[in-house]
DNA sequence: CGATATGTTGACTTTAGTCAACCAGTGTGG
DNA sequence: CCACACTGGTTGACTAAAGTCAACATATCG
């Protein structure tokens, strides 16, 4: 696990900061532990693990840049990736108390990591009072309902959707997400996965999914260059997908 | 919503004292303050909406008797079941600070409910120690962590298995949870849905739902009687599952 | 006794998976 | 420089899993 310094891109800084304030105020001081937190983050490759399945206490983390995410592993070798994981995002910021098979959590691309226990800490010590919560615990609090929010997604589109709707389904939702970190712009965004790894997140075979993609920029739907993809037509992509926004925050006027 | 007294019958009862106990010990207090919470339970028929999907801040429930579900319903009628909720489940006990789409709770079966404002707020009054939570805090964070890994289960269910594995993975499932509460009996254990509600669980049609349980019968894993079910052969069904026993509390020797 | 709900069956269609090959880009070492 | 391996995307031919439609069976219930 390489740890070279921190190569701060011309990407919008601090995905993290801008995630956690869309959900609730932050104080100042709670904005200046955030900064300190996401000042070193530490550069790791693509496939690195980041939390081991079933570990009992894994450390916090903050996702400052690039995509991972939580996947379990069948016996024979399949892969399921339960959910994807964007810059912002968090990983193991609840702690837990039992050794569960919550699935592994490893980097999709090369990813930029930090240590995120002082925001644990510091929300366990500000904010709780029952009922209404306030700045950091707060931002933690919906981030973690936000999280349950794209895992009953994904549970719909797995069971009742085709493949078509499945990946309209959750373009739009990398869409809202990317929004909620500034990260979308013109209905385009950074999409630096493999087909492999998209067929594994919405649980179709590699030339399926291939297929499927083919399909959707033959109707116009999505545009693809280099890493990057383009939403063409987002209100027929809603309509496919019986998309629901959830989001208010991550609207389009970012 | 009809509200008839209280038909205490002569399953194991208060299913929740049971749940949460096996999650961390609690109190004298706490004991009784589950008795109180569960003394007067509302009896409410099969179908009845318990949380409207999207609704902010639904009440805290718990289920006391009978099954149910948190399901999306997509625009076409298509059904999505995220997760079946079991006697001594709890029902929106995190409070919500939005808005959002999580589904709605339904009850599969005709069911026994209680008002639980009270348990979260001992909660939130007590044993919330940073780091170290207590008694019915914890026993409740525990009950979250566990829906959370039903929630991962049945991604990778959704995702990646046949409908046969599907199906004896969630077998195993269930008895796991209703072993919890003492419901299980030499593998055996009421099952009061039917393959409707079963195929909008496992993301499948009612007739290839009807097709894969004959399977598993003419296969001896499992018998059917009334609204019973039998697992004849757990270690077979794990081998086909890929199961992975998630909760020591409820293992066979209870 | 119909009326309804649930389970079952057969015939057929559709969706998605499998296998194998091939292509384009990239990078490596000789 | 080129042969080579490697990855990721693409294609065609075929198979398998699951869905659809329609009919029928069975049970319960008022």
């Amino acid at each position: 696990m390489p740890s070279e310094p921190a190569p701060r891109g011309s990407a919008p800084p601090d995905a993290v900061l801008r995630r956690l304030s869309g959900y609730a105020r932050l104080t100042p001081e709670e904005e200046a532990l955030l900064r300190q937190v996401t000042a070193r983050p530490v550069l790791v490759p693509a496939r690195t693990e980041l939390v081991r399945d079933g570990e009992a206490a894994p450390r916090p983390q903050v996702l400052v840049e690039g995509w991972a995410c939580r996947q379990r592993l069948l016996a024979d070798g399949r892969r399921q990736i339960v959910v994807v994981l964007l810059p912002g995002d968090l990983i193991g910021l609840d702690l837990r108390r039992r050794s569960l098979p919550f699935g592994s959590v490893a980097a999709l691309t090369q990813a930029q990591i930090c240590e995120a226990s002082p925001l644990r800490e510091r929300a366990a010590a500000h904010g709780t009072a029952p009922g209404h919560e306030t700045g950091l615990a707060a931002a933690l609090r919906q981030a973690r309902e936000m999280e349950e929010i794209w895992l009953v997604n994904q549970v719909v589109r797995l069971g009742r959707q085709t493949a078509y709707e499945r990946v309209a389904h959750f373009l739009l939702e990398l869409r809202e997400r990317l929004a909620a970190v500034d990260r979308v712009h013109d209905d385009r965004f950074s999409f630096p996965i493999t087909q492999e790894v998209l067929a594994d997140a919405l649980g179709l075979s590699v030339v399926h999914m291939n297929r499927t993609m083919q399909q959707l920029r033959r109707d116009g739907l999505i545009e693809q260059r280099a890493t990057a993809i383009t939403l063409r037509d987002v209100p027929a992509l809603v309509s496919i997908a019986d998309y629901a926004i959830t989001d208010r925050a991550g609207a389009p006027g970012a």
